[in-house]
DNA sequence: TTTGGCTCCTGGGGGC
DNA sequence: TGCCCCCAGGAGCCAA
């Protein structure tokens, strides 16, 4: 499940392969997958001819900058590239992205086609199919279209995440440490392995009422949280199951989660049998002698 | 206002 | 071998 790792390390992975990626033509395998403009002919004709131009990333979704390509009336050899809005893409689950330079068939979870003059493809696919993109003209603010994204926590690596903030933004939350983690108004890109993997670094408990956590905790919070994701990102995201770079290749950093999935496995640190019990719906991993 | 539960979706795995 | 059921989880929606 693409976290704010994953994410980033597909998105390094587009701007290095899609330099002058001019969209030709765009097929759309399954409707449900656009989510914004409502008829999909506008959003097949809006990112016809437009150039992928730069790739950015804020929480989980993924931001293409658009140039649309115009011909000179006067020269019809000479092309000049006008500002065309954002392609904003959520990976959800199980989405990802494969780049393909010879034309092959597409697998049954396909959901969106983008091929350029050479036939090079840039090929959507999305098992559970959760995954969505929205196309949105130059005018028109995304975060206004786009509810999630414009309710988005700051970002780990950002300043505005600070002692401070956490503390103000906790402080009379009776929910759980581990639920306020994968809200994303409150921090954007944590989710289910991150979160528990920062929460055992910081040795807190994933039950503990978020209002309980001392300022010391929360510098330790915060210290595991930016710690751990950087990390993961070293390492091209995590192995779990579902996440692919542009390669088809998966992470490596599943490998040396320390309580995340690891039920009934001893923990690194005392030995003592790693848990797992539902929170907010989400399978929580942690061990009881390390975590208070 | 805050919180927790349900829903969407599909493949994998376990039980029978 | 085949069928059925449960589980995984991000985020929007809804009810308490």
């Amino acid at each position: 499940m693409p976290e704010l790792p994953e994410v980033e390390t597909v998105r390094r992975g587009l701007e290095q392969k899609l330099k002058n990626f001019i969209i030709k033509r765009v097929e759309i395998c399954r409707e449900s997958t656009v989510a914004y403009p409502i008829d999909k002919i506008d959003f097949i004709e809006g990112l016809q001819n437009s150039l992928l131009y730069k790739w950015n990333r804020r929480g989980k979704y993924l931001i293409a900058e658009l140039k649309k390509t115009v011909s000179n009336n006067n020269d019809a050899n000479e092309i000049s590239f006008v500002e065309n809005g954002v392609l904003v893409v959520h990976l959800r689950m199980t989405g990802y992205f494969t780049f393909n330079n010879t034309l092959t068939n597409p697998c049954k979870h396909t959901r969106i086609r983008l091929f350029d003059n050479n036939n090079n493809e840039l090929r959507y696919i999305d098992v559970r199919s959760f995954g969505q993109m929205w196309w949105v003209r130059d005018g028109l603010s995304p975060n206004n279209i786009i509810k999630g994204l414009g309710t988005l926590g700051p970002e780990p690596f950002s300043e505005s995440f600070n002692v401070n903030y956490l503390k103000k933004v906790i402080s009379n939350k009776t929910r759980s440490i581990k639920s306020i983690l994968l809200d994303q108004t409150i921090i954007a890109g944590i989710g289910n392995i991150y979160a528990d993997e920062s929460l055992y670094s910081a040795g807190i408990s994933p039950f503990r009422e978020a209002r309980t956590i001392n300022k010391n905790e929360i510098k330790r919070l915060r210290r595991a949280v930016v710690d751990v994701l950087k990390k993961s990102i070293g390492a091209g995201g995590t192995t779990f199951s579902d996440f692919r770079d542009l390669e088809g290749e998966n992470g490596n950093f599943g490998l040396q989660t320390n309580v995340y999935r690891r039920t009934g496995k001893k923990c690194r640190q005392c030995k003592n049998l790693i848990e797992r019990q539902k929170i907010s719906g989400r399978s929580t991993h942690w061990c009881r002698k390390c975590q208070k």
